[in-house]
DNA sequence: TGTACATCAGTGAACGCGCGTTCACTGATGTAC
DNA sequence: TGTACATCAGTGAACGCGCGTTCACTGATGTAC
């Protein structure tokens, strides 16, 4: 029941240092496992350090804890495709294709991570929900510049959920599961097929 | 510890009966909970009216009953997809309509079974792997008759990946949780993308 | 036709495990006088 | 400057639970003689 020392008590006044710390450790353990019920309460505790009853000073319960930890992860995605959508100088175009590659390469990196983003429980919540929309209010924005380019006058929110549906679909699809053994699984890679979405969703610069 | 007598012994040489009627319990116990982790041994035991012992039976332990029950949901998907995409005399471009509806009927209607069937830890496993691409190959042969009545040379195998990825993505993210309880989640309701699918990807009849 | 017996289809008690959560506590540290 | 005390940041033991799995068993049923 004793715990590794491996982490020095907090001083006094700096009590909040522990909640970040079981933050980051539970997002770790989210990312390793894929899943919020394989992920407990004593092993994030145990990955900080930290006895489990210690987690009671900052989250009223395991449910809390989880909820916390997910939006942590939302947060990361949110900075990931930020750093690429937000610039409203650059050719919106290039722009869409370095988002498709950075969507893909979240999610094939950290796998976990992407899976908990999505899982369809968590996604019911409010403040998971909200966060899904402000990133999706991105790539609404970023279709907008691309129709408005192209004198395309299609509907920009449908044409992003068109986007944003087959991307989770390659990403759910073709990730490899885990090792490079490669040829296992029946699907091309999904790279291609980012590749090939821009042409067949009318997403490409008209001459 | 004592079982609900719900289920009378079977008759001598019959025992097998309890093997099928412990599948179709996992697999409704598969549907209600969306996991693999969800479904306990004892759970699928008790809603058969059974002790957990008796299921060491007819499955080695926790994970065989599993992936038995998976493999059970898979022929379930089979059936319904094989209903509609078999009939070789018909117009291939109704039938992939129908095909996208049935797809999508499925995973609305049934959201754990498919939840479970493309649950990533699952598909590794060669005999799930094997139900799936029995399943893809139906998808390819029919995309191989709409791009031949329409004279267009793509690779069939690739635009079929892009099919199901795109299926895959939608249901994925645009299904209700459960409930009509409507307008909460951001996305335009899933047979509406559906339905726009077939145009997107370059199959519809040709004039 | 009667009876002993092997087999089949299960049961029931028990095990050790990790879990979420509660409770009473401890010891260092800053503050008031 | 010294000391009593409140507070803060935790600890450690214990609880009841459901789980997968093992073990010795039971009682009905078909079969051999």
């Amino acid at each position: 029941m004793s715990v590794t020392p491996s982490r020095e008590r907090s001083r006094r006044g700096e009590g909040d240092q522990l909640r970040d710390d079981l933050l980051e450790a539970a997002a770790d353990l989210l990312a390793e496992h894929g899943s919020v019920e394989k992920v407990s309460l004593r092993a994030v505790a145990t990955r900080t350090g930290v006895s489990p009853t210690a987690v009671y000073r900052h989250f009223a319960n395991h449910d809390e804890l989880m909820i916390e930890s997910v939006l942590w992860c939302w947060r990361e995605l949110d900075a990931v495709l930020g750093a690429v959508l937000t610039d409203p100088e650059e050719d919106p175009f290039e722009c869409f294709r370095k988002m498709g590659d950075a969507y893909h390469g979240f999610a094939t990196e950290e796998p976990g991570r992407y899976k908990v983003l999505f899982t369809r429980d968590l996604m019911v919540l409010d403040q998971v929900q909200e966060m899904g929309l402000l990133v999706f209010a991105k790539l609404v924005g970023l279709v907008e510049r691309m129709l408005a380019a192209n004198g395309d006058d299609r509907d920009a929110f449908f044409v992003a959920s068109q986007v944003h549906t087959w991307l989770h679909g390659i990403v759910g699809l073709c990730n490899k599961p885990g090792s490079p053994e490669a040829e296992a699984d029946p699907f091309p890679p999904g790279d291609e097929l980012v590749l090939a979405m821009p042409a067949a969703l009318g997403l490409e610069p008209k001459n």
